[in-house]
DNA sequence: ACTTCCCGTCTAGGAAGGCA
DNA sequence: TGCCTTCCTAGACGGGAAGT
C-alpha cells in the first residue's frame, strides 16, 4: 500500500485511460473521481503521447502538482502508454480487468458499459489504490519472458505433431504403435517410421520385401542423421513385423502415408526449434547468473528453472514467497463459514505458463528429489487429512516455488536439510 | 545409449448449443 | 439455415534419472 500510494500520492491528479485499438477514452480526475477534464482520442496507443501531455496540462490547470496514469492491461498496449508515462516522468499503474468489471457491476447493479465510464472507472479504482504496479521488465528479463513464450509455443507446435501422426497412423496402420511402449520419445520408431513412410508410398509390402537386415541398416542410417548413435534393434524388429499386420485403413494408406512424411517433417522443424529457444534460455539464465543457484534444488534443471522465470521475471519484485504462489494460481482458495468447511480449492487465478511450469517441475523433482519425494509420501499416506496425488503434487509445486525464490532473493544454494526442516536449528536441536 | 516411470494438464476433434 | 462458440471426452505428453 505503501510503494501504491507513493505511485498514486494525494497531490496527484489521475489520468484514467481506457484502451482500444484506434479509439482511446482519457478523463483527468480528483481522488473523489470528480471529472476534470475528459477526451477520446483516435489515434493508436503509441501516439497518446498528446494526449499524456494534454492530460498533464488539465492536471496542472486544476492546481494539482501531477497527474498519475492508469489503465487496464490490455494486449500489448499498456506497455507502450507504460514508456510514454515514463518518458514524461508520470507514475504508471494498472487497474485489474477483473476489478474493473466487478466495480462497473457494483456501480448500478447493470452490465452497462460505456469506455468513458470504463475510464472513470478505472480512475476511480486507482484512487481507492485497487491498482497494482506493473512488472518492470529490464532487458534481460524481458528476453527470457519472450523465449519463454517462444518455448511454450514450440512445445505446442510438438504436441499437435505427435497428436496428428498418432491420429493418422491409428486410421491407417494401427500396429505400428505397439512397436514401442512410447513410440515418439523413441528415436529408434521415429527413425523406423521415417523409412517406411518415405520409401513405400503406402505400400508396406515393399518395405518388407527390403528384408530385415537392409531395413535395419536404412534405419541406422536415419538414427545417425538423427544425430543419435545406434538404434535401438528391439524395436526395429518389432516395427518390420508390424509391416504384415492387415489392420487399419488400406484406401487411405497412400495419402496419409504422404501426411505423416509432412508432419514428421514439421515436427523435425518445430524440435530443432525448440532445442534452440531451450540453450538461449539457459544462456540468459548464466547471464542473470542464476544457473547455479536454481539448479541447487534436486531435480530441477536450467530449462525448467528459466521456464518458471521467464514467467515469474525477477523473483526479488515479490515480498514474499507466498505471493509467487499466489502468482501461479496454486493457492488453496479456502470456503468456510460458520460450522462449514468447504473443499478447498486453487485458486486459478495467475499466470497459467507459471503454473504449467511449475507442474513440470514437479514431475522431475518427484522423482530425483528425496526431500519432495519424502513430502509428497507423506502426504499421500498419513493417517489424517490423507491428500490425493494431485493435491500433494500441488502442496510440492507451491514448495518449488517458495524454495526457489528464496534461493534466488538470499542467493544461498538449497539445502535439502533446510527444506525438509523448515530450518537448520531444528536439525541440529534434534541431532 | 536408449527406454521407462510417474499422473494432471492439455490438445484435437466431434457434438451440441447459441445466435443472427 | 449456417456459422461460431462452448462443451465434452479420450488419451498422450512433460522432465530427470534409474533401469535395461
Amino acid at each position: 500500500m505503501t510503494r501504491l500510494r507513493a505511485a498514486v500520492p494525494v497531490g496527484h491528479a489521475i489520468v484514467g485511460i481506457d484502451l482500444a485499438d484506434r479509439k482511446q477514452m482519457v478523463v483527468v480526475t480528483d481522488h473523489d473521481s470528480k471529472v476534470l477534464a475528459r477526451r477520446t482520442f483516435r489515434v493508436k496507443a503509441w501516439d497518446l503521447g498528446a494526449a499524456l501531455d494534454w492530460a498533464a496540462e488539465r492536471a496542472a490547470k486544476a492546481g494539482f502538482e501531477g497527474a498519475t496514469v492508469a489503465c487496464e492491461p490490455t494486449g500489448h498496449r499498456w506497455q507502450v502508454l507504460g514508456q510514454l508515462a515514463a518518458d514524461r516522468g508520470m507514475p504508471f499503474v494498472c487497474v485489474q480487468p477483473a476489478a474493473s468489471a466487478y466495480a462497473r457491476r457494483s456501480e448500478d447493479l447493470t452490465l452497462d458499459k460505456t469506455d468513458d465510464k470504463d475510464a472513470v472507472l478505472i480512475a476511480r479504482l486507482t484512487a481507492q489504490l485497487i491498482c497494482y504496479l506493473p512488472e518492470p521488465l529490464d532487458e534481460t528479463w524481458a528476453r527470457l519472458r519472450h523465449l519463454g513464450a517462444r518455448r511454450e509455443q514450440l512445445i505446442e507446435e510438438h504436441v499437435a505433431c505427435v497428436q496428428q501422426v498418432r491420429d493418422l497412423l491409428e486410421c491407417v496402420w494401427p500396429a505400428v504403435l505397439d512397436a514401442a511402449k512410447q513410440p515418439f520419445k523413441s528415436t529408434t520408431w521415429v527413425a523406423a517410421l521415417t523409412v517406411v513412410v518415405g520409401r513405400d508410398g503406402g505400400d508396406l509390402s515393399r518395405t518388407r520385401r527390403l528384408g530385415p537386415a537392409r531395413f535395419e541398416a536404412a534405419v541406422r542410417r536415419e538414427v545417425a542423421r538423427r544425430g543419435k548413435a545406434r538404434p535401438c534393434l528391439r524395436i526395429v524388429h518389432r516395427l518390420f513385423i508390424a509391416l504384415t499386420d492387415p489392420a487399419g485403413v488400406s484406401t487411405q494408406r497412400v495419402a496419409i502415408f504422404e501426411r505423416i512424411a509432412w508432419v514428421l517433417q514439421d515436427w523435425d522443424h518445430a524440435r530443432s526449434r525448440l532445442v534452440d529457444v531451450e540453450a538461449r534460455m539457459v544462456t540468459v539464465l548464466d547471464l542473470l547468473g542464476l544457473t547455479v543457484l536454481a539448479t541447487s534444488i534436486d531435480g530441477l534443471s536450467p530449462v525448467g528453472a528459466a521456464a518458471i522465470l521467464a514467467e515469474t521475471g525477477d523473483l526479488t519484485r515479490f515480498t514474499s514467497a507466498r505471493a509467487v504462489v499466489k502468482h501461479a494460481g496454486l493457492a488453496p482458495r479456502e470456503r468456510k463459514s460458520g460450522a462449514f468447511t468447504g473443499r478447498a480449492r486453487l485458486s486459478g487465478a495467475g499466470r497459467p505458463r507459471l503454473r504449467v511450469a511449475a507442474w513440470r517441475a514437479v514431475w522431475g523433482c518427484l522423482q530425483t528429489n528425496r526431500v519432495y519425494a519424502a513430502r509428497y509420501r507423506h502426504l499421500t499416506t498419513r493417517e489424517s487429512n490423507r491428500l490425493t496425488p494431485t493435491q500433494a503434487q500441488t502442496a510440492v509445486a507451491g514448495a518449488i516455488l517458495r524454495q526457489l525464490h528464496y534461493v534466488i532473493t538470499h542467493q544461498q544454494a538449497w539445502d535439502p536439510a533446510v527444506a525438509a526442516h523448515g530450518t537448520r536449528q531444528l536439525e541440529v536441536a534434534a541431532a
